[in-house]
DNA sequence: AAACCATCCGGGATAATTTCCCGGTTTCAT
DNA sequence: ATGAAACCGGGAAATTATCCCGGATGGTTT
């Protein structure tokens, strides 16, 4: 619904070619890839998975397209993701609608803008961090984290995934040991603190 | 912004009045009282308190007002708590655009009008209702539950506990049998939703 | 072009855990 | 007293986790 009411915004106030419309990471690429928009706008929690993967999957291709991205909910590990990932603008869904026109046209004019929610929630995630080690996952192990933590049982997960079960083994072997964790239920805390899957 | 986004709907697109618009249960329940609308669209999460206070505090006053309400998170409670208040329509933000013009329409004309995602939510808890009086644990399973989910290890609770490794597996067997789960990440939700530890 | 590196996929062997089935004990309410 | 439920734990089989290995791929550096 706010996907579609952000169309209208675009479309009939502002005046810009809404290009394409997507709901999920899956359409999402093949769209970019197609249109290489000036400007794209996504949400970071996808029913397939976050929206920084799109980033991280055409963003190398697309020279010219600017990301702004939304979110509904206060994590500061977002934000700082998006900076490293050299996201241009970030607005929180509670902000006013002006902030994200105001956003929208900062951000086509080649500037970056981070809403003041935003700019707060990182500056305490960094101050929070200070000593936590930074780790990055593979996509695959994203993947399986998410399947894992949702609750799958390797054998499941790696026929939806289309591997063996001995893949996927190992890919949680890797997780605990770039985590430090060990358990489990280690294992969904994470994955539900750092947004890989949504809490229950 | 959401807000703004559907004021722009409802006046530009569906030609009806915007009597108010307002962001806390404070400026809600001054303008219900002052304007007497024939519709109030309201969220469920308000800064200052839950929408369903405004249908409490205004609605013995506003017999002609019909209540639609809208809700980012899927939780079946706030679904039953709706439906026993009497209110006329529920929609998930998640919904289709088209869903929300539906809903505005039919709840006008006087009929009700939940959206799908919101009655599945609604069968959902009136099933794990039945299903959560059925199933009570025992001191023991919550203990082994609690640790379990808080990501001890069989081995390491034992001990805690002052059982043996055997026991506490079996009362693990016992508790994923009771609760019809099977994977640790499973058991980790249950856990969470049912408080019987914080989420993280 | 070649060397390099990270990632990905999966096999083999061994250790650990989970599951199923079992019997014994304690407690408690009928 | 007696039956039901909870509690505790053993034995054996099935499943899973862990460690170690090599091959394949794609991108980067030299």
């Amino acid at each position: 619904m706010v996907r579609q009411l952000l169309a209208h915004l675009v479309r009939d106030e502002l005046g810009l070619t809404l290009a394409a419309d997507c709901t999920t990471v899956a359409e999402g690429l093949a769209a970019l890839l197609r249109e290489k928009p000036d400007l794209a706008i996504i949400d970071w929690m996808l029913p397939d998975g976050r929206g920084f993967d799109l980033v991280r999957l055409a963003g190398p291709k697309l020279a010219r397209t600017r990301w702004l991205f939304m979110s509904s909910n206060e994590q500061g590990h977002l934000v700082r993701e998006a900076v490293s990932l050299g996201v241009h603008g970030f607005v929180m869904k509670r902000s006013e609608l002006s902030t994200l026109r105001t956003a929208i046209t900062r951000v086509l004019a080649g500037e970056k803008f981070y809403c003041p929610d935003s700019s707060r929630l990182l500056i305490e995630k960094m101050v929070d961090e200070g000593r936590t080690v930074a780790v990055n996952l593979t996509p695959r192990e994203r993947d399986v984290l998410r399947g894992f933590a949702r609750g799958d049982n390797p054998k499941v997960l790696a026929s939806r995934l289309g591997l063996s079960t001995k893949t996927v083994q190992n890919h949680l072997v890797m997780l605990k040991d770039k985590l430090g964790l060990h358990e489990p239920a280690e294992l969904v805390h994470y994955a539900i603190k750092h947004g890989h899957i949504e809490a229950p």
